[in-house]
DNA sequence: CATGACGGTATCCTTTTCGACACTATGTGC
DNA sequence: GCACATAGTGTCGAAAAGGATACCGTCATG
């Protein structure tokens, strides 16, 4: 872990925005997040859902959010290894923050013409 | 500007969760939106407001910001000069996405003593 | 004449982020 | 014996983000 994170907030009043953006901040915890809404996942489930994410990225953005007490990791000491990730409820009661970005995604943001249309 | 913004968002199904998380994303866009919810305000506003930003990095938010078209410009040809900044359409239709990450973060983030208790 | 307010730019530098790629251990199937 | 799947880790390097500082022109004020 590089940095500590969120050891301290000090942005002026009002900015609970901008520390509530800090969890989620990171290339893929958003939707992350999203697929975990669905339930329960083991590690390359996830992986398989966002293809562009690199195994070492979601390594990484799983990690802190562990570390910020927004996921639960649960390791089951068997070969092949097993690892299942799931939301804890601090990371669930971000659900309505989630589903606000979704909701404002879908109407807002285009998707790139391969992914919207495409295979 | 540096970057393409959002030419594309080429990730799976269900991310456009993330791609209204680099709409949001930068350390003080969250908080000038905030801010701005509240209505028109002039540079130095803003800015006395986030007293952590720099007058740099508030530029730079706030062009982005307008070139995502969530925020007008208005130049007013004086001086010394003024320049008015508020919400698009657009712009406040992120109030709920906001408003969800203010809720949160007002239960979940603390925020830095000197801050949450001191002047 | 000097200073400050306004809304910025320009330049430099450091930190952080992110992607590519190789590598690990163990058990199963071919 | 070899590859494959699992869930990672380590290292490298490029790029981006972000902070510090100095500077700009104009007008009003002291």
């Amino acid at each position: 872990m590089p940095r500590i994170r969120h050891e301290r907030f000090d942005c002026s009043p009002g900015c609970t925005v901008e520390g509530t953006l800090r969890y989620i901040d990171g290339k893929w915890k958003g939707v992350v997040l999203y697929h975990l809404l669905e339930g329960t996942m083991r590690f390359n489930e996830i992986r398989r859902r966002i293809p562009n994410c690199t195994q070492r990225m979601l390594t990484n953005q799983l990690r802190e959010l562990e570390m910020d007490g927004l996921i639960a990791r649960k390791v089951y000491a068997q070969v092949p290894p097993k690892v299942e990730y799931s939301l804890t409820p601090r990371g669930r009661s971000l659900e309505p923050v989630i589903t606000a970005l979704k909701v404002w995604g879908d109407a807002n943001v285009t998707l790139a013409p391969e992914v919207s249309q495409a295979a």
